[in-house]
DNA sequence: GATCCGCCTTACGTAGTCCTTACGGATCGC
DNA sequence: GCGATCCGTAAGGACTACGTAAGGCGGATC
């Protein structure tokens, strides 16, 4: 899902909030003091859980310094105190959410979670609307028209053809687009020559000789525009 | 982007707010309490962010008031309480949104770029009426008519199908539409479909065969127009 | 032209998604 | 305080889309 790094120095609590996380479908990675949480930061993490009370330098400055690298990952502050000036503090520091210990780590997933989507629609800054010919694709209507006529495709058929669309007269081979489109590491490839054959029947006047989703023998796939 | 005047007696949540508020682009004014938040108001700004506890009049009265003059400019409420109670009263003398202290001010910065979306086009055009084909719907009104026959919709039912008739041909995921019409970050999604279902007796002929309120497989719901 | 390997095609079971209905709690009006 | 309405949750069932397997076809290589 996503992946989380946590800062704490009490080796407790960073297994729960660890194990939680994990049973919640993330990667974790985790530091134990400022300066390792600052190096632990370069992997660029999609969030942090961050605690104030830190050996080295505190939370609140791991906070500040990490805005200045890395200004979009959201961070979630915890303290053992709980107290009304230390949430806004690290608010002000640039935290995004604040739990006071102690805190429910079921909590916690939730909070994350809420930040994870919000700050999703922010990274994807690609084109919205992608044309080939007669062929109009609209990544967030998730709409397909061909010549004017809308195409019912599936929300698989519709990822690949978007990322094909994407990034057209260049081959990929089935483990790449299991890899981008599906988000898969491995797996069966067939499963990729199933959808492309779908999708191929949608797309293509004659899909058994296809011009625009062409197979590139012994590499893939590649989307030919016209 | 937009001028917004802060209301709250605390120098250092004024502070961070403004600070955040900048940073999205907007400009700033600021009022400590209330007589000073209704002569900051004559400048008419675009949005209101509006602490509930205030020196001379509190932020209740601040949005009463300013509901009579100026009805239309969205107003966000903050409370040191966090009440369900507060925030029933809040949202009963008219405000449009409420975060209980201590809040992220991250959010506080997507809720108003939300509203902000929201009552633009209020201000451009008149908004309040969305139609498609026989279906007037009347904001203001909350009235429902379909081929001049008025439709008995509750309140849920008539939200998401305001929603939904602003953005035509637009899939939302359950998730967003519990975001977006709900207010919930987290919450059961089947209460998206039954009301989706209930909302498809009375909007749809044939409900079972759903032509305007249509679900997308894989993403949600989308409404198509005639 | 024979053989091999990669790709195509079809069919099918399953898991995931959505639909439907029913029920209990909450809220509002009388 | 009582009934009606609305709302959210739960459970069961239906259907779609998906992934896998298996057999056939067609280039590629020698």
């Amino acid at each position: 899902m996503a992946e989380i790094l946590v800062v704490d120095d009490d080796p407790t609590v960073r297994e729960v909030v660890v194990a939680y996380l994990q049973q919640a479908g993330h990667e974790t990675t985790e530091a134990v003091d400022g300066p390792g949480a600052m190096a632990a930061a370069e992997s660029s993490p999609d969030l942090v859980v961050l605690d104030v009370m830190l050996p080295g330098f505190d939370g609140l400055e791991v906070c500040r310094r990490l805005r200045a690298t890395q200004p979009d990952v959201p961070i979630v502050m915890l303290s053992a105190l709980g107290e009304e000036e230390d949430r806004i503090a690290g608010l002000g520091f640039g935290a995004d959410d604040y739990l006071g210990k102690p805190f429910s780590p079921r909590e916690l997933v939730l909070r994350v979670a809420s930040l994870l989507r919000r700050s999703q629609p922010a990274s994807v800054g690609t084109q919205t609307v992608l044309t080939d010919g007669d062929l109009v694709l609209d990544r967030s209507a998730r709409s397909v028209t061909r010549a004017g006529t809308a195409l019912t495709l599936t929300a698989r058929e519709f990822d690949l053809l978007a990322f094909l669309l994407a990034h057209p007269d260049e081959p990929f081979s089935r483990e790449q687009l299991l890899s981008e489109v599906w988000g898969w590491e491995f797996g069966d490839l067939t499963t990729v020559t199933v959808h492309v054959r779908r999708l191929r029947e949608k797309v293509e006047l004659e899909p058994s000789q296809p011009v625009r989703l062409v197979t590139v023998w012994g590499v893939g796939y590649r989307w030919d525009p016209s």
